[in-house]
DNA sequence: GATACAATTGTGCACGAACACAAACCTATA
DNA sequence: TATAGGTTTGTGTTCGTGCACAATTGTATC
């Protein structure tokens, strides 16, 4: 047997401090500082020597030392739809406000609005009052297209840093973008629907549809169904399946199950239902209530209902975009960015995240659900 | 339509100095840093009364300011496998070098010490230098159980910290443990293979011996047969399926050939390989090779390698446990617990992550692999 | 060569908590 | 009352960075 190797990594990091790296340059802390901070008014020769030493060193700055130095408080300002308890938007503040406790100690405060996401007034009346708070930076879920072009417009000659959750949009550039590629979500929500399932069955793509509803966020529905009639496409899976379109509305629960019902007596022989929205459970409700089983039941989000009937068996599979992060990443980006001039990466996909009964228990969205 | 509704979130967090609770109760700064420490020599009614002070104001000491004031250095020891590119425990030590990087704000340096895992010798020897270095934590992979046992003893008679990541040591306390169900990721394993499997196939489960190995890792694998199993029995899917082990040998690929080129030859109908370790690219391998297809195969861990295949359709689908934050938190607890007695959730199971073709490439563990 | 003015560099204080040391106070005893 | 010894309280420095202001050097002009 081969004498143990052993391996030893230290990190020789012992602290480089401003004071060392303007001995090493020989000029004084304050040259150095403002170097750091690209603050101008340093010999050329001096700069390069010193930020030679700098990258030579991979000097970074004591982070408590530097907050508790600076006195400036930055002020941020999310803009979301309302959310309760349990659904998408919920998890995505749970996981601002966890950011929020961070960022805390670099002297950055939050306000959080909340718009009736199916109001454009209501959108635009908060808009206008974020405006007028003149915030340092600012998070959002852009809903309503006209009014979010207005609103970034205004902040971009302010130049006030945007991020983006939930969905993008492409023509504004922000800071950054966090959400979730919604053809490729479609096209895994296709894969788990259909892999092995029975030929020549049906598949309800049920949609839902609202009055008034000119939410952006449709868009991202849309392209769901995309990448879903993609795989299908791409597998030559259309002489297979049946897919049948089914538009349920909102607010009109009884109409939907009378809908629901003459689908089901026309078809026989439907094996499969997917939304492309969050509201799989209403499905479940509905198929719970009529105690019918043997349905493949693909969905989206972790919102409490859905995991309970993924739980129960009566949703199949969900598909979820850990929305935690994205709230927890979009205001630390912005924090990172104000308080340690830190850029982001400018889009950042979520990972699709498949959920089945199996391992729905163990899911858990680290930090956000330790403790 | 209702008049929008919008909630106001600010928190009034006028930052509370020890200078202003002295001001308040009428003593000196000095006076109150006793009180807040309990060094004593305080008389009763000043304690009294600068308590009652503490309490009402709910102070928090400012983090910034008390880790730059404290000189107290800690020393943490990371005990692990050696690890190369692309492997299990190279994501781990990602994870680690990233909490690194966090940690040393506050004055925690870390120093790795990597084993061979094959080798009860090396892991004693390393044992033994940890135990001079005389750190101030250890976050340790247990292998060779009586050497853990050993050195976990010594550890808790110096009330030095422990941290388990990858796999649990039931009989030791620790501070925490990171790591994944290995019952239930069998389970969800045997789940992907077995839905929709032609009935009547043969699946083959696939183990990797080798000589002298003890490692408690192996008791991972084992329960993860266990899980696998316990779903065949929960469904009672014993007559539709005939299972097939098979020993391959680490060091003995040809051997390994040889002996799955006979196993082929005997049974015609093998539609499902699965390994319970993270080589199943091992398997891929030998398929490619052969040119065989159609064969649903199953494994753990994101390997370069086993990704690789699960890109190009040799490989079904790949269980992943998140071993970064395995690394990341597990260091991360050690450095919250020593330097701001933040207490540590002991237990904290991995999510099991379910990896397809199709969601492999979104996949990403934050913040690790952003930027 | 003295002066003005810009370019460059150095110095000192602030941030809030920790801790060492100095100062003030109290009490008992000769 | 002076002094010792203990108890209680106050002061000042430190940590590393940011920033304002002071000090120094260099350059052009008359």
């Amino acid at each position: 047997m081969s004498e143990p190797e052993a391996k030893k990594n230290t990190l020789s990091d012992d602290k480089i401090r401003i004071k060392d790296i303007a001995v090493l340059a020989d000029v004084s802390a304050g040259t150095v500082d403002r170097v750091i901070h690209n603050r101008g008014g340093v010999a050329p020769e001096s700069k390069k020597r010193i930020e030679d030493i700098l990258t030579k060193l991979n000097f970074k700055p004591n982070k408590m030392a530097r907050v508790l130095a600076i006195k400036k408080e930055y002020r941020l300002v999310v803009l979301l739809p309302e959310a309760v308890q349990g659904d998408y938007w919920w998890d995505i503040i749970k996981g601002i406000k966890r950011a929020e406790e961070e960022v805390a100690d670099y002297r950055v405060k939050t306000e959080i609005l909340q718009f009736n996401q199916y109001s454009m007034e209501s959108f635009a009346t908060l808009a206008q009052r974020l405006l007028e708070a003149n915030p340092d930076g600012v998070l959002m879920a852009p809903f309503f297209r006209r009014e979010v072009l207005k609103l970034t417009k205004e902040l971009e000659e302010h130049s006030i840093p945007v991020v983006f959750i939930d969905s993008n949009v492409e023509s504004v550039s922000c800071l950054a973008y966090y959400g979730q590629q919604s053809h490729q979500s479609g096209y895994v929500a296709a894969k788990i629907m259909l892999s092995n399932l029975e030929p020549s069955s049906s598949i309800l793509l049920v949609h839902m549809l609202r009055e008034g509803s000119e939410a952006i966020g449709s868009n991202q529905t849309a392209k769901r169904e995309e990448g879903f009639l993609a795989y299908i496409e791409k597998y030559s899976l259309e002489s297979y399946y049946r897919l049948i379109r089914v538009n349920l509305h909102a607010e009109n629960d009884s109409g939907n199950e009378a809908q629901l019902e003459e689908i089901f007596r026309q078809n026989q022989n439907i094996r499969g239902i997917i939304m492309f929205n969050s509201r799989i459970y209403r499905i479940a409700d509905f198929l719970e209530k009529r105690k019918i089983r043997n349905i493949r039941t693909v969905g989206y989000d972790l919102l409490e209902r859905n995991v309970q009937y993924l739980k129960s068996g009566m949703v199949e599979c969900l598909i979820a975009q850990r929305p935690q992060l994205q709230g927890y990443y979009g205001l630390t980006a912005l924090a990172r960015y104000l308080a340690f001039h830190q850029p982001s990466k400018s889009v950042c996909y979520m990972p699709i995240d498949i959920l089945f009964k199996e391992n729905i228990n163990d899911y858990k969205v680290y930090p956000f659900d330790v403790d």
